[in-house]
DNA sequence: GCCGTTTTCGGCCCGACTGTTTTCAGTCG
């Protein structure tokens, strides 16, 4: 499947054209068909094949012929021009906040300068002033511009910054009483990495004070810029946050437009247009008249639009629109919907807590029940627990339910080795997660080959953490077939795990979303080894939710008896499995 | 470059800010 390569190439094609100064609908073409093929679901190559590429909307005559010249040939002669035309280098000036395609071009070829080093000494040189249309004022930007440059940390996983934000939007709330403060962009929309923050606040005399305590607070490292109805800070960790004041009468339009995403904001104005109304971060408004038809609350925008209240997880122009145009949107699962957490570790292996003190945690907070998930043997640095072990433990977990009053199953995280074995499974068991925890960097083909076997052994009821990645550059996902795999869990009919480890969040949003139209049924392990972390609980159903999860896709929402009634048949089906421990 | 139950040509999402300028281009979100 080439869908991604080809994606890369119009968004290529896209930023040169950009530098180029080429019409921005253009520009915004090859943009769009790049957003399309992006989010299909079946290979490129396919639709090519079959003559479809133009019936794909935003791909025409011009961009499908481009695509199935790098399909048949492996190259685009338009874009090869492209780069010969205009250099590499100019892209890295452009990283610099305030520095666009025009000036980075004009930087490149009257000051020959050809790298953001370059640029700094050109600057403090008083080499950019002597420019056309330049000036000291503008000298001083791009300087400003590179230092920014410099302490940007650039996407952040969500989980390193989401604590701060609500520290930022309680303390808000608590020292100026308004109720309406909110993070608005990707981190509403529970994206899984961030770049900056928005937090937008409503009011309509307490402005100053709100920006004063904001810029003033623990958690800014340097204040960027302070304004009237704006404010940006940098955080020790190098996270810029906005925050944005606007008026109460507006509230609503403002966190529809700041919670984006870009995408789906452009089709709603499309939309707006075409009833003959104006939509922009102020309220909806009818283009003849300019009376203003909404503004207040974000429901009312999407209503007057004909629209169904799309939740913000889905907000990525992936099918949204025309499913609340047809008022058919998934009836998204909640944190109330969960009465239960699959996949946890003890103390029996390498957990910090007992079975009691999980236990405890689960029934604060409201579960049913939990599936103890402790790692197996083979599992050299962790120190596994044997099927002895494990039968000491079911016993524990036996008396530990009637004294805390929660139904306590227990199962195992097996590992699967690197011949594709199962290590290790047994009938009495209550489920099985089967995890590959190491040889993370083989060869595609030798990861499928793994995985096949286990699943095909019959002795797994689960895939646990599928691709293995860590966020934040810590380790990316393993070399696999993401398509192949869950075609092989929706074959021998075995679960997918929505690990809500908040640097795993493996499956993500897409994955989620492919899963579920296949029918395949998944789960959210928490994958704890403290109590505690079994609030992570939250990231795990935002990430359903970005992949349209329903109530009815998640073992979580079963009762304790449901989920007795599912563990039997788990067992039945593996002791059905001739295997010799 | 794409697109069309008003259109095969003339549109295409919206607004703020900035710096260097007398009317706007470039950049950003």
């Amino acid at each position: 499947m080439k869908n991604k390569e080809v994606v890369e190439l119009l968004r290529e094609i896209a930023e040169y054209l950009t530098i180029k100064g080429e019409s921005r609908f253009k520009i915004s073409a090859y943009e769009r068909a790049a957003h399309t093929i992006e989010n299909l679901s079946e290979p490129i190559e396919e639709i090519d094949a079959a003559g479809k590429l133009t019936s794909l909307p935003g791909v025409g005559k011009s961009i499908a012929e481009k695509i199935h010249e790098y399909l048949t040939t492996g190259r685009i002669t338009y874009l090869e021009e492209l780069k010969r035309e205009i250099p590499r280098e100019v892209f890295e000036l452009m990283e610099v906040p305030g520095i666009g395609p025009k000036l980075a071009m004009r930087l490149y070829t009257e000051l020959g300068v050809r790298s953001i080093d370059e640029l700094e000494e050109a600057a403090r040189q008083g080499r950019i002033r002597k420019m056309k249309r330049m000036g000291v004022k503008a000298e001083q930007k791009i300087l400003r511009g590179i230092e920014i440059y410099k302490m940007d940390a650039g996407r952040v996983p969500l989980f390193t910054i989401r604590p701060l934000v609500l520290e930022m939007v309680s303390y808000l709330k608590e020292k100026t009483g308004i109720e309406k403060i909110s993070p608005a962009g990707s981190f509403r929309r529970w994206r899984e990495d961030v770049g900056d923050v928005d937090i937008l606040v409503a009011t309509d005399t307490e402005g100053d004070r709100v920006i004063e305590l904001f810029s003033t607070a623990d958690w800014v490292h340097e204040v960027l810029w302070k304004g009237d109805t704006k404010c940006s800070i940098v955080t020790p960790s190098g996270v810029q946050v906005d925050l944005r004041v606007v008026k109460t009468e507006s509230w609503g339009a403002a966190l529809q437009y700041f919670t984006g995403s870009k995408a789906h904001n452009i089709r709603l104005r499309e939309i707006a247009i075409s009833k003959g109304l104006k939509l922009n971060e102020y309220g909806l408004f009818r283009e003849d008249t300019g009376k203003k038809i909404a503004g207040e609350r974000e429901e009312d925008i999407y209503e007057a639009l004909g629209l169904q209240y799309v939740p913000p997880e889905l907000r990525e122009d992936m099918g949204e629109i025309d499913a609340a145009l047809r008022w058919d949107l998934p009836d998204l699962i909640t944190q109330q919907d969960i009465k239960g957490d699959i996949h946890m570790h003890t103390t029996y292996s390498d957990g910090a807590g007992s079975i009691r003190d999980m236990a405890m945690k689960a029934k604060g907070m409201g579960y049913e029940w939990i599936v103890i998930t402790d790692h197996a043997i083979g599992l050299g640095v962790v120190g596994g627990i044997d099927l002895g072990e494990w039968r000491r433990q079911l016993e524990e977990a036996k008396r530990v339910e009637k004294e805390v009053g929660i139904r306590i199953f227990v199962g195992i995280e097996a590992n699967i080795m690197s011949d594709g074995s199962v290590m290790i499974s047994h009938p009495d068991m209550d489920f099985v997660v089967g995890s590959i925890h190491s040889g993370l960097d083989g060869s595609r083909q030798k990861i499928m080959e793994r995985y096949r076997k286990a699943i095909f052994s019959g002795l797994i009821d689960s895939i646990g953490h599928p691709t293995g990645r860590l966020l934040g550059g810590v380790r990316p996902p393993m070399d696999m077939d993401m398509d192949e795999l869950l075609s092989m869990a929706k074959e021998k009919d075995i679960f997918m795990e929505i690990n809500s480890y908040p640097n795993r969040l493996d499956l993500n949003g897409p994955n989620v979303f492919k899963a579920k139209n296949m029918g395949i049924k998944l789960y959210i392990g928490t994958d704890s080894h403290a109590p505690m972390q079994m609030e992570n609980m939250v990231y795990g159903v935002h990430t359903a939710r970005r992949g349209w999860a329903e109530k009815g896709d998640i073992l979580n929402t079963l009762s304790a008896d449901e989920i007795e009634a599912l563990v039997g048949e788990l067992k039945r089906k593996r002791a059905s499995v001739s295997v010799s421990y």
